[in-house]
DNA sequence: TATTATATGTCAATCGTTTAACATATTTTC
DNA sequence: GAAAATATGTTAAACGATTGACATATAATA
């Protein structure tokens, strides 16, 4: 590959002019932006970025930490992230922390070996107290954590209220929240909180389940969902912490002979693709997954450049209505 | 940050013994070991990759590209790249093409100037002859590449087989095949071949009907679907080359009061989590995805180590039968 | 005792780019 | 005609790790 030295050669210039034209900086004449241009394009040229991050002491990479990948919140989420990192000039290093706390640790470990922009955590395994002394950006996604830089919710609060009302309004007389696996304290349990609080002042009884770990690591519902359903036969209506329990639920239903939604009604949270490919097709809450991932990016980019940024950005959710209610 | 001199003045050594303890290089002293062990620890050391990068030519960090991150084969693909990869020591750079040869190409050079161990192609929007003069590995998976040092596929007409002769012998007596949108030439288009063979064999008729490639970008099929079904309404069979078309393919059914799989039998292929959450769900041709990704980035490891590795590896595929045949 | 193996040090170059400091032109403006 | 602006060059250090060449010292072995 070409370098720098090549260029300045092919151009009849010095390095110092050739580098003064790539970082405009200082005086240039549009006859040696000409002549480098030219260079650039006959050597096919591309400046080398690890001698840049070297130099520069950070990469234009961004890491970016998640629990998993085949799950489809997460992958649209990645997606997104992507969409808008590339925008702004980023990169993505891919940080699958497998729900494990050593993974995420040497994940960033690495991220720091590598010197990358900043962070953006979607995943529940990070210690919360490894990023004090941390001079690089760190964003979260639905995920509290004391030391980042800033973070981005959905109202889950409000999105556990919606489920509920609906869910109550829809005639259901007994409610199973159906939570997720995680110990540690997460804004999603804010879902929960506020589909809780619905259903005791509406005085419609409400049971919280959560699924084992496990279930959460190979996305497969079924087996507790059968004994869960088993349990509460009695239960009419469901609130999913995601649409991946929902639809497995809805797979539940059909094998126990409940018809869904005359004899169960089902609301999902997240609102991913998967949402509408499911039978009957499944009523959720939309998470705004999309402007979550390009504000974590521009929080990113801005603290970066050591602009003041919001400490917590909270965008509303809404629910989408097709057939599971 | 800490660097070599820091942790070499900590310990009382030199950076070059300190550098022959971190390589495993000529004679060390257990002592000298133990007492950079000790630096390193106290003065939490990591090494800078981004300088060794750049002293070695070369970071261990993999290109992935991919013309989808949404796309759940796509997601199931990365998923399990990136554990290979981590397996092997190697980050993963995570590139979208968005289906564009523009964003694709972008992408390559982002790569060359990131100075990537390797690349692996899981993208029909590379153009062909881009890898003349690459002194980089590149594997591709389900996409043919001349120059490409070693593909990855999995026997995609054997799977088309499988499909047509399952569907024949439930009785179909016309076929559909869902195709794919590419114009490029690629491994994926031998499931139509098998398919239409083994039609064309026991004498079924079989249309083979291919998307828009807006379809494919944005994942949603159902409008052309409803136009292909509605055209042929004789049709008692299909087979979609990918789960998530088979899985819209299931919706319009239902719109259209097609019953499945009594009035219509359905085929997909890949067998990603999707298939068993469709209603009812999905016979599929399953692809060793986990297998495919473990020997890319195998094959790469390989390669990059100057080591011969195999021009083409093809996967066998069998069929999972659930219930939409 | 001489020889070899073991262990560490010194020094400096290298990877490719950036950048500060300073020198030296030519051109423009007051 | 002097001062200022414009344009480029020279030189060298810096980023952090690696490595080759060579020197030196101690320990083990013949």
């Amino acid at each position: 590959m070409a370098t720098l030295k090549d260029v300045a050669r092919e151009a009849g210039l010095t390095v110092t002019t050739v580098s003064r034209v790539l970082n405009n900086r200082g005086y240039i004449s549009e006859d040696a932006r000409k002549k480098v241009a030219d260079a650039m394009k006959k050597l096919n040229y591309r400046p080398n970025e690890v001698a840049r991050s070297l130099h520069s002491k950070k990469s234009n990479t961004i890491g970016v930490i998640v629990p998993h990948i085949r799950h489809p919140y997460f992958a649209e989420m990645i997606s997104n992230l992507e969409n808008a990192a590339y925008k702004k000039g980023y990169k993505i290093l891919l940080c699958n922390s497998q729900s494990t706390k050593e993974r995420a640790e040497e994940y960033i470990d690495i991220c720091n070996s590598n010197r990358v922009a900043g962070l953006i955590i979607c995943s529940t395994d990070v210690p919360v107290d490894i990023f004090s002394g941390m001079d690089i950006p760190v964003i979260t996604i639905e995920r509290a954590l004391d030391n980042a830089t800033a973070s981005v919710v959905c109202d889950n609060k409000s999105g556990g209220q919606l489920a509920a009302e609906r869910l109550i309004k829809a005639d259901c007389k007994k409610l199973l929240y159906l939570g997720s696996s995680s110990s540690v304290e997460m804004p999603a349990h804010q879902r929960g909180t506020g589909f809780k609080e619905i259903c005791e002042n509406e005085g419609v009884p409400c049971i919280e389940v959560d699924p084992e770990e496990a279930s959460y690591n190979n996305m497969t519902y079924n087996e507790w969902l059968e004994t869960v359903m088993k349990e509460h036969m009695d239960a009419d209506g469901i609130f999913a912490s995601s649409d991946i329990i929902a639809a497995q639920a809805i797979q539940v239903c059909r094998k126990l002979s409940i018809h869904v939604p005359e004899d169960m009604k089902i609301v999902g949270f997240d609102d991913v693709v998967l949402a509408s490919l499911t039978t009957p097709q499944l009523t959720t809450i939309h998470q705004p997954i999309k402007e979550m991932a390009e504000i974590a990016i521009n929080l990113l980019d801005d603290a970066a450049k050591e602009k003041l940024v919001a400490k917590q950005t909270i965008l509303p959710v809404f629910m989408v209505e097709r057939e599971t209610v």
